[in-house]
RNA sequence: CGGGGUGUAGCGUAGCCCGGUAUCGCGCCACAUUUGGGAUGUGGAGGUCGUAGGUUCGAAUCCUGCCACCCCGACCA
């Protein structure tokens, strides 16, 4: 491992890109535009999938899973979610491949293995399960119907970059069907807070819950609401999406239910989502030029024990020590690594573990062994003290707990000295490029409007904010009166 | 899809202009000494120079095609 990180100062993107790789994370793969995660950066995403789906449990949701492929006449049959994705969309013509009379030891596609009607492979699934829940939904009686899947998806991009965007992603979809608007406008905003008590109690990463204008809106929804967060270099990053889609897929799909009355009605619908991203996310938002930072509660490894060693028999004796520790640690549900391998130095494991961002570290050697006590490291602040070594037990898990609340709050902090109110054009223009952040403005809430600024500025409107106060002012392009500020700001 | 760039050992690179069989660092393997912030020494292994063709006595180097990846734009979770 070759020593120092790019700086996040001189430049991020650089930064991020050789982050991921080198923390484990994730690696480009033979396929364009296709990351391998590896084994560490999937670790995180399991530990995002539990806690996740224990939420969608706890709201009622049960797993399903859908194919991967989407028969184009399902696809296109919403129309505007098939246009929204129609310019990114994997094609499958054919399904069959032979010996290459022209070229020995190669393969070609059979040209007589033609699908006689094409494959889309999904960018999202909302055509193949709204044909499903035709079949699944007669009555008031089967609502609400309320489903995610766990799966990959695949869409197309020109430019891809690890996590925040790649041509195919995991993610969790969620897709429910209710009796009236009420309820799938409900089911919309409930969703929309778990993933943003998600971001914040897990990710650490303060979110604005809102509302997205129509032209940043879902194809095919009626209502997009989003949870935006900011990233250390001052651009914003969606973090989820949670859509009020109305009676659009049903109609389309033709789902109708009868009412307790006997009348028959289409369902409303909702999806939801977060996918991978939240990995570049987690990257973005916390990390140093010394490595991840990762929030306790995600961290694969929350506590890492180095021994400092002179010889077997000091080994052993700290061995026995901390097997002892890491045992009752582990017993609070806190993960556990002893590093005792005798092919690297303390120095070389300290930078490892900070590269990979694990948050506390202890370290005990002879003279702690003669004094009771163990070096205590904790990664968000570099804060390094001598502690009793009986009082580990009790004091790491209040550390950890402490610390996912330190880099919460650091977030927090930053997002808030990096959001500013500006009441002019050239303000904005000015605070873009001087200080990137969330800048708060008045729109007159015209598509046109919003349209200018994005082509004029790179910024585009992230959200309405759902707490955002009513607040008489003019839009600052147009002069037109506005009823709130929105958040804008240069986004992933 | 437009503009730019790069392909040489696991990774990062020199060599290319001016043709003569490949440089250096990291990593890897072995042994020894080491171990409180990325160890040191000695020895060693590892390369169809992206790919296909052409020019030449001879190609990493010159020419042509192709492929891949990266960066910058337009598009997007």
């Amino acid at each position: 491992m070759s020593k120092g990180l790019p700086k996040r100062s001189e430049d991020y993107s650089l930064w991020y890109n050789e982050l991921v790789k080198r923390a484990g994370l994730a690696e480009n793969s033979a396929v364009r535009g296709c990351m391998v995660i590896k084994p560490y950066g999937y670790a995180i995403w399991e530990k995002m999938q539990r806690v996740l789906d224990d939420m969608f449990k706890a709201t009622g949701h049960s797993n399903a899973y859908f194919p991967l492929f989407v028969p184009k006449s399902l696809f296109e049959a919403e129309e505007q979610n098939a246009e929204g994705f129609a310019k990114e969309c994997a094609v499958v013509t054919h399904y069959r491949l032979q010996t290459d009379p022209d070229k020995p030891g190669k393969l070609r596609v059979d040209p007589n293995a033609r699908l006689e009607e094409e494959l889309i492979v999904r960018p999202t699934s909302e055509a193949i399960i709204w044909n499903t829940y035709k079949g699944w939904i007669q009555s008031y009686r089967d609502l609400p119907l309320l489903i995610n899947q766990w799966a990959n998806v695949v869409r197309w991009e020109m430019r891809t970059r690890l996590f925040l965007r790649t041509a195919e992603f995991l993610w969790q979809e969620g897709h429910t069907a209710h009796a009236t608007s009420k309820e799938a406008v409900e089911e919309t905003e409930r969703m929309l807070h778990v993933y943003a008590d998600f971001a914040e109690n897990f990710l650490a990463l303060p979110v604005i819950r809102g509302k997205k204008t129509p032209n940043e809106r879902f194809a095919g929804a009626l209502d997009t609401y989003c949870i935006e967060g900011l990233m250390q270099d001052g651009k914003a990053l969606q973090a989820g999406t949670s859509h009020f889609l109305g009676q659009n897929f049903a109609q389309a799909f033709d789902v109708k239910f009868a009412t307790r009355e006997g009348v028959l009605e289409h369902v409303w619908g909702t999806s939801w989502g977060v996918s991978t991203r939240l990995m570049g996310a987690l990257v973005m938002a916390h990390s140093d030029d010394e490595g991840l930072v990762l929030p306790p509660k995600l961290a694969p490894i929350q506590v890492v024990i180095v021994p400092i060693y002179k010889g077997e028999e000091q080994l052993a004796q700290i061995s026995e020590k901390v097997l002892a520790l890491k045992k009752q640690l582990e017993a609070k549900g806190i993960s556990v690594k002893y590093d005792d391998r005798d092919t690297e130095r303390p120095g070389f494991k300290f930078a490892e573990w900070e590269l990979k961002g694990v948050p506390v570290r202890i370290a005990i050697g002879g003279r702690d062994l003669e004094n009771g006590t163990a070096e205590v490291a904790r990664r968000d602040t570099k804060e390094k003290s001598s502690q009793q070594f009986d009082e580990l037990v009790n004091l790491v898990p209040a550390l950890l707990d402490e610390i996912q609340e330190n880099v919460f709050q650091k977030a927090l902090a930053f997002r808030e000295a990096n959001t500013t109110k500006v009441d002019s054009y050239e303000e904005f223009k000015r605070i873009l490029d001087e200080k990137p952040g969330f800048v708060l403005a008045h729109w007159d809430g015209t598509p046109e409007t919003e349209e200018r600024i994005k082509e004029e500025t790179k910024a585009t409107i992230r959200c309405i904010a759902l707490d955002s106060p009513e607040e008489d002012g003019v839009d600052m392009v147009t002069g037109q009166p506005s009823k709130r500020r929105v958040y804008f700001a240069r986004a992933y």
